[in-house]
DNA sequence: TCTGGGGTCCTAGGACCC
DNA sequence: TCTGGGGTCCTAGGACCC
């Protein structure tokens, strides 16, 4: 069996576990440099506020008329809640995986808890909701696909409250029943278009629909899904938690910039993100994508520009990736641009454990300094030791209007109790 | 006054070569 | 008279997820 645990409206719920003044009130939390609405709390979706990712300044007068209280993505407070939440989960079954900073799937292979299914997802709710005050939706089923579906039927199915297991037939057929095809995982709004107009709403039908058939009109995955809704594992483990095959680190700008070394210096800490991330999944790189832009809602002609680069001998130093990209940024940028994007992605990996090294080519990377690197950030934040083209200060700024203070990761952050 | 997220994976199609 | 293949590499863009 699997499990799959989420928070609900994870960055507002965050926002609320350590300020009270705030957890009746409808709250929305907003993207990085406050561009888009990125998470909605209860109350304020009871209001009518649902939809995720409009632009923030399209909605800005109508949420302040009706008092919803705003906060910019704290993301330092996030990524340590994240952490406490995962450790918790992390006790209930043999094996777990971290899916995103929300959410963790449960694998529980051949064991069958002691009270029962019901009550093991219970305990694991009421469990994170007394260490870690977030409040989670529970969901196991005997597929991943499955498992995601209880999940969902846990918070938005009438009766389920928090809690669903797909065990048997009756309950996987209640809750496929009540579910859009477009709320199953891996169907998104487009190829839900296309089932819809096949006469195919709800997740039952698409589970009694013909594998073979879905292939045919969509793909492999369309067809795994079919069997997954049916019980039948087509996602191994492995699958689910298997290593990425690219990796990315891009940014917005809170101002647009036109200033070379700015953009270099930005890039560069896309490097360190992107290659420390490398490190921790035990890969090496062999090509990179550099991209630069400027933004498509401006009034300049659109400009975008991204150059590859293969490296002789596959890498996870950053500093050597951050040399071959300080080079490039000579092709990408352009005079009198506004800059308001720009990205690195390694797009091909290779897992160092398997690579046959080439004999006339040999590696520079310093593993020992990046092992260093890593321990040392690891301890005391990402950005304690970096490399200098970085820079030693930011000069592009994010937005952050509405921040909260950083609750648990800054003393001068830490929650004060006031006694009258 | 102006404002528009971030990440991963996949594929169609163009350029280039033989 | 008219026609015309197949592989690799790269990029842009789309789909999906949170």
């Amino acid at each position: 069996m699997y499990a799959l645990c989420d928070v609900s409206a994870m960055y507002a719920s965050c926002e609320k576990v350590f300020d009270p003044s705030i957890r009746k009130k409808p709250v929305v939390v907003l993207t990085n440099n406050d561009g888009c609405i990125c998470a909605t709390c209860p109350v304020a979706r009871k209001m009518g506020i649902g939809k995720s990712f409009v632009p923030y300044f399209t909605v800005k007068d109508e949420l302040a008329a009706m008092g919803v209280v705003i906060r910019s993505s704290n993301y330092e407070l996030y990524a340590d809640l994240s952490q406490r939440l995962m450790d918790t989960c992390a006790r209930f079954a043999p094996d777990h995986h971290v899916y995103s900073i929300d959410e963790c799937f449960l694998y529980f292979g051949s064991y069958i808890p002691d009270a029962g299914w019901q009550a093991h997802a219970k305990t694991i709710r009421r469990t994170v909701w007394k260490e870690v005050r977030l409040p989670i939706g529970v969901g196991i089923g005997p597929t991943p696909t499955l498992a995601k579906a209880a999940n969902h039927a846990s918070k938005r199915i009438e009766g389920f409250n928090g809690v669903a297991v797909i065990d048997n037939n009756a309950v996987r057929r209640r809750v496929l029943k009540q579910m859009a095809v477009v709320d199953i995982w891996g169907i998104g709004r487009r190829l839900a278009r296309r089932l819809n107009e096949m006469g195919i709403e709800t997740a039952w039908q698409l589970a009694e629909s013909k594998p073979a058939l879905m292939r045919k009109h969509f793909s492999v995955l369309v067809e795994s899904t079919v069997y997954e809704l049916n019980g039948i594992t087509k996602l191994s483990w492995d699958d689910v938690r298997s290593p990425k095959q690219q990796i990315y680190s891009t940014r917005s700008f809170g101002e647009r910039v036109t200033d070379k070394s700015i953009l270099r210096q930005a890039l560069l800490s896309h490097v360190t993100i992107a290659a420390s991330k490398l490190r921790r999944q035990q890969g090496l790189v062999k090509t990179i994508q550099v991209f630069v832009s400027n933004s498509p809602h401006d009034r300049d002609s659109f400009y975008r520009k991204s150059v590859t680069h293969q490296f002789l001998t596959p890498t996870s130093d950053t500093s050597v990736i951050a040399n071959t990209v300080s080079g490039l940024v000579e092709n990408l940028y352009r005079q009198g641009v506004h800059f308001y994007k720009c990205g690195v992605g390694l797009i091909e990996l290779v897992d160092a454990a398997q690579y046959q090294a080439d004999l006339f080519s040999l590696s520079t990377d310093n593993a020992l300094l990046m092992q260093c690197m890593d321990s040392i950030n690891a301890r005391y934040g990402r950005n304690t030791v970096h490399i200098a083209g970085q820079g030693t200060t930011p000069q592009y700024t994010m937005k952050r209007e509405f921040l909260s203070p950083q609750y648990t990761t800054r003393l001068e952050g830490l929650p004060r109790i006031l006694c009258d």
